[in-house]
DNA sequence: ATTCCGGATTGACTCTCGTCAAGGAAGCGG
DNA sequence: CCGCTTCCTTGACGAGAGTCAATCCGGAAT
């Protein structure tokens, strides 16, 4: 209780926010409040197991939450981090399936719950939010089959450059603009997870991620200081990652 | 001409009996029809390559297709091989992106093309159609989160195992019973692709496969005669399976 | 049968990456 | 300041799987 405070949340406008729900009438809204949960966890707290049944889907509000599978080996290999305003679960609704993955939240976080049986009315009395929805999965899907051929084609040092060019993409130009790719040469990222989330992520061990930023360091390709990594030489990189 | 008889195919019926389409309209079915091509291939032919933009969706009637794939390097994986009544290439339809993948015909097939608006013209009038669709993505989704945990979890060996697994349950008993595995034990199952192939499926190179198998036999495990293989232990494959 | 050919197999070698074990470095509470 | 934990790094080693090259096998055409 004496913890910060954990503001709670107007889930109305938080669901207004998500890009699935932008453009539902506002009676579909007040019934999808009906139908949503707040759910808080600390870090380290597990979301749901694998093999347990679905309840509906998860946003994330705030923090940050794991997908990962492990064998009974004691191995376990992150499937994908999510952040704000990114919803995971959704697929998993349409089988008759458990989860393949458990969930953790790598820091303090903030999710919401949509019951699985809103999403089935929504999408009979809305073709747009099924139209969105299918989108959604399909980039889903699209991510899961550029991991595949990043995993089967590429070596462990190109899928750690890939990685970084993303971060370097994504963070530092304006976003959204058509251009990508301006070679301005000196941009330093910073890696959003711990290296050892990061390597399993990339299907390496912690060692293997080690060593491979310590070998494109000694090329002069990065720098390394912590979680911020300057991308130095951005077209030798650009090469190496292909 | 003078090639075997390839005898065009009633479009209605061969729509009606997809999965997909099973419970539209007959108002439906005949925009449907509209909006459908055959298409033919033989054998190595190219379907599309990656990069290409998508027209629409495939259904595989007759023959078979594989999808993979290629880096500069030459390397090429498998991502998927396709029979007979299963579609691909749905998810593209609702990115703003082109085929990450290329698509090659093992054998000669013969497949149906439907146009991408009537998939979006079904989707705002028919909800069921709208749930089908998406219950055919997440499927797809959910496979290629099992392929990434193969990867990334098990050996070559035990990609191998459950495949092998894989075919022997859907092939021998009813399909459908809710019982699965009966610890029938020797099972014959017959590869549906070249080694080659199934080598680059499992992510594996054709020799590595080749000494798997050979493994397996001398273990007393399996025995491989051509593309018959037959699990003369299932108990022991599954234990190593895992 | 004989030849040819693509696919499959086998052997020898290499190399990437994982494993195991032992340090550091940085943050935190006492 | 000290010990503690957690995360990261470094080193030595080994195993799994890829590469290259030679060979084998089986089916199809001649």
């Amino acid at each position: 209780m004496s913890h910060a405070a954990v503001p709670h949340i107007d889930i109305a406008q938080a669901l207004r926010r998500l890009p699935l729900f932008t453009e539902i009438t506002d009676e579909q809204l007040r019934m999808l409040v009906g139908a949503t949960h707040e759910r808080d966890l600390a870090r380290g707290e597990i979301l749901f197991q694998q093999g347990d049944p679905p309840k509906g889907f998860y946003y994330v509000i705030r923090g940050q939450i794991k997908l990962a599978f492990a064998s009974r080996q004691g191995n376990e290999k992150v499937v994908e981090v999510l952040g704000p305003s990114q919803s995971f679960g959704e697929a998993v609704l349409f089988m008759n399936r458990n989860y393949p993955v458990f969930a953790e939240a790598l820091a303090d976080s903030q999710l919401l719950l949509i019951d699985r049986g809103v999403v089935f009315t929504l999408i009979e009395e809305d073709p747009h939010f099924a139209r969105s929805l299918l989108a959604g999965m399909a980039i889903r899907l699209h991510g899961m089959v550029r991991d595949v051929e990043a995993y089967s084609l590429n070596s462990g040092a190109q899928r750690v450059v890939s990685y970084l060019m993303s971060l370097g993409d994504t963070h530092s130009p304006g976003a959204s603009l058509p251009c990508t790719r301006p070679p301005a040469d000196p941009i330093t990222v910073t890696l959003p997870v711990s290296k050892h989330v990061l390597a399993s992520r990339l299907n390496l061990v912690p060692e293997t991620l080690s060593r491979i930023f310590h070998d494109l360091t000694e090329r002069g390709l990065i720098n390394v200081h912590g979680s911020e990594i300057t991308l130095t030489d951005v077209a030798g990189l650009r090469e190496l990652g292909d």
